[in-house]
DNA sequence: AATGACATTTCATTATATGAAATGAAATGC
DNA sequence: GCATTTCATTTCATATAATGAAATGTCATT
């Protein structure tokens, strides 16, 4: 019985670093606390011993990824991650190219205005201009959206790649608000008809009494390279957006995706 | 970006991880390319194994910190890094307290409104409310900026720790524009002018033709927690305010101030 | 002074990361 | 269509480098 087929069921060897596989759990650790955390403390949730954990937090601290309070010696994660958020977010083109546009598009609507890119099955959330009522929810950079439960996610299942779009839909849906759309059917319906008419709603799917109002912004290939949208109180967006809101929005990702085109 | 020197003479161990060290030097390399780079061009940057650097990235990218392209193969930094960066900034008290206050006072100078905090000599940006004009450089979160070369800065050194002023005054004085205070005379002489009048400016000490205009915010022991601004062109926000605006900065300041003292 | 709660260091032990070279896979050139 | 290049990935023997138990240092609090 010899079973050397090395990926056949599970997985004996890993092949990564169990070191650092450590380290990081230990970065992970210490971002989810929100209070700094004592050495044994760390050493007991990731069961390592207090030695260990401490050479990996004095090599984490000289990178910055951590950070030791200098009266009780208790460590928290360092403000480097902050900083490297930002450099990554700048990263992407759609962020400075949509400046102006967006700007322009907070002021005819008033409502908070928020770009988001997809990257493999993440849907991240890379600008946030705030409208005249505050928008907090979901919508700071950084924040991760679901697929199926957002008007820029709606955009990304309509434009992006079908693969993305198959695995979603056949995926677990799970329900964020009562609205939320949950059987694959409706929402491969909605992906539909989003693609028909080229904008995406969200009313009360994310947060009960918040409506979105999304757009895809292409790349010169008409490669969906991000969403813009318009966020606010159901009120202020109503499920059916104004049709003045709509030209908006989709006037506003019309004219960032021709801004990119001139990148070549 | 600079992480550490051997320390020539004193000690000849570190006291660290060496394994992990160079994966972090991993992900500093990889947050610093603006495009993704493959195993060979990373190893070589590092001066090691591409079989080490690649058992590192494979565990690296199991933790959601480096991301691999599907089609090249190549690597890059993964999205994670932006959540981290935005769950850090959540955990400053100020950031949600003030919330409220800093949109009103936006809609009341028409200007961006920014906060920022110090974490041991770290100047570092926690939020960006957009006034009417825009204002991108060195005012999105996660920037980090110069204590003695802007207004959030000031604040710091006249209402901050004692030892970091004068760590800071004794320092180099880097100049970032004609107008940066590079004489540890005149910094000092600034920042007791800012203790006095309670309100700092830094008018084209950052970027030519942009001021700021910052002031205090306090925990309930009367402990600097933030500085809260607004930023815009000096047009608007002349070297010597309005009246009008000092009100407004440092009125809402002290509202934050009283709001966080609730928080006993 | 004595205690306790913590971070830090030491040190022997071996588990574990390591690099050279082999392999596989996919473009590119002839 | 075959050879060549350029990658990422895997293998494997070896020694380096990480490890945990326990000792030490440090600073409050009683």
């Amino acid at each position: 019985m010899s079973t050397d087929l090395p990926k056949a069921a599970g997985k004996p060897a890993p092949a990564g670093t169990s070191t650092l596989d450590l380290a990081l759990h230990a970065v992970d650790y210490l971002v989810q606390q929100s209070r700094p955390a004592s050495l044994a403390q760390i050493a007991e949730a990731l069961s390592a011993s207090k030695a260990t954990i401490y050479r990996h937090l004095v090599t984490l601290q000289r990178h910055g990824f951590v950070r030791q309070e200098a009266e009780t010696g208790r460590y928290e994660a360092g403000i480097k991650l902050m900083m490297l958020g930002e450099a990554l977010r700048q990263r992407f083109d759609i962020v400075s190219a949509a400046r102006e546009e967006l700007m322009t598009l907070r002021d005819h609507t008033g409502q908070a205005v928020t770009v988001c890119a997809a990257i493999d099955d993440e849907l991240i959330v890379l600008e946030l201009i705030q409208g005249r009522t505050l928008i907090e929810f979901s919508t700071r950079p950084g924040t991760r959206l679901a697929f199926h439960a957002s008007a820029h996610g709606k955009i990304w299942l309509a434009f992006g790649s079908q693969e993305r779009t198959a695995a979603i839909a056949n995926g677990p849906l799970e329900a964020w608000t009562p609205a939320t759309i949950i059987s694959t059917q409706a929402l491969l319906a909605e992906v539909e008809a989003v693609r028909k008419r080229g904008w995406a709603t969200a009313p009360n799917e994310v947060i009960t009494g918040v409506n979105t109002l999304a757009a895809p912004v292409f790349d010169h290939r008409k490669i969906l390279v991000g969403s813009i949208a318009i966020v606010g109180a159901t009120q202020f967006i109503p499920p059916v957006p104004d049709p003045e809101q709509i030209r908006e929005v989709v006037g506003s990702a019309e004219r960032i995706s021709r801004g990119l085109s001139w990148q070549g």
